[in-house]
DNA sequence: GTCTATAGTTTGATAGAC
DNA sequence: GTCTATCAAACTATAGAC
């Protein structure tokens, strides 16, 4: 019944939520993760009883240590800054950075955001959570600020207004392999991460018509 | 050997590539594939020898079968759009359009772009082939239309503003279960298609300081 | 060429010694 | 709790009848 802190059921979690999200649910053997952990075979299921739940643990550990980033969150902190249009597109800017930020913070493993996705792209019985938590948060609270700043704006165009943030780290974390195989090993860095926040952030306060702060402009 | 045109061969083919394309190659099982194509499993290993072999047949067909759709084309097409800043939007906004019809076209089969963009999260031996031709056409071509336009900007904001593009699509391509789970069975349609398409290519436009067509105005 | 039957592995899961 | 040994099922692939 994956015992909640013991060392050797979060090693299995570790271990199997890195190949998990690497290889995808039916790419990883019971085997392989006992192997990475330095265990038998046994531990697996005696810990977890079956390869389906421990995949649905570390699924849920994976979900519990995602931090909460959204247009929403940082209005929260800061009620005050979405009174004006500057502080609406400084919380556009900020959101933005963050999101990548938290993503692509090289100090923090990643596998956790890589499985999650995963999910997204090969649904299993773990993808109702996703979808009320993680996608709701996300998407439907990008939504909320859309039109907070834009009252008349088309439901369907918030969505894909949120979307060129999202498709974006969806990208990045899903085709790190062939982008590197086109573009080199070490594209995808610090750097570039920074770049592409910017360009997406001057994006997205463009179309909702607010002004650019000064260190977006081209 | 992979029969060049048998009936029997392609039946295989396409009944193995829609599997693939939704489940992966480790979800499918040849028997899957035998079954859906109302055969039993020898037939697979007499038209082409292995599973892996099926697959990177299933790979190449669908690779043979993809339009090629990038903004060199309408460039080549009509040489004179390029001269005015004018035609340079026109050739972004028709890029766009033509890329989201056709992979979205439902009068299309559609697994084959799946498959394809199956192959980028999940590469397998078909993955160089892939990276040299498709992404290829796709990205570095954008990058070069991108300079043309603008001589001066910077290689990777060139590869971040095709990114927009395709990362749009490739969300939602990879995503089509989760998000009808969240937004409902309909929202991704024809209709939505068209208004991704029309912010996208608003978006690309003004990034690149070129006029906006009039009816991409807000 | 297409079938049935089956070989040879690998898989997830269990039993039982310690 | 962790191991070795093993099971039953599913898999890819092959052999051989027709």
């Amino acid at each position: 019944m994956g015992g909640k802190s013991s060392t050797i059921a979060e090693l299995l979690i570790v271990n199997g939520g890195k190949l998990f999200a690497q290889y995808g649910f039916d790419g990883v053997t019971t085997r392989m993760i006992s192997e990475a952990a330095g265990l038998t075979l046994s531990a697996i299921h005696y810990y977890f009883k079956s390869k389906e739940n421990l995949y649905l643990e570390a699924f849920r550990y994976a979900h519990d240590k995602g931090n909460r980033i959204d247009f929403l969150q940082i209005l929260e902190e800061n009620p005050v800054l979405a009174k004006t249009k500057k502080g609406q597109a400084e919380i556009i800017r900020t959101t933005v950075l963050r999101y990548f930020r938290n993503i692509f913070d090289p100090g923090r493993p990643s596998w956790e955001t890589s499985l999650l996705v995963r999910e997204i792209v090969s649904p299993s019985a773990a993808l109702p959570a996703l979808a009320q938590t993680f996608m709701e948060a996300n998407v439907n609270n990008s939504e909320k600020f859309c039109k907070l700043v834009k009252p008349d704006m088309n439901s369907d165009d918030a969505a894909i207004w949120a979307h060129t943030l999202f498709s974006h780290a969806f990208l990045y974390i899903l085709a790190k392999k062939p982008i590197a195989m086109v573009r080199g090993e070490d594209w995808l860095n610090e750097k570039l991460y920074f770049r592409a926040a910017q360009m997406i952030s001057r994006f997205m306060i463009i179309e909702l018509g607010l002004p650019l702060p000064e260190d977006l402009k081209q």
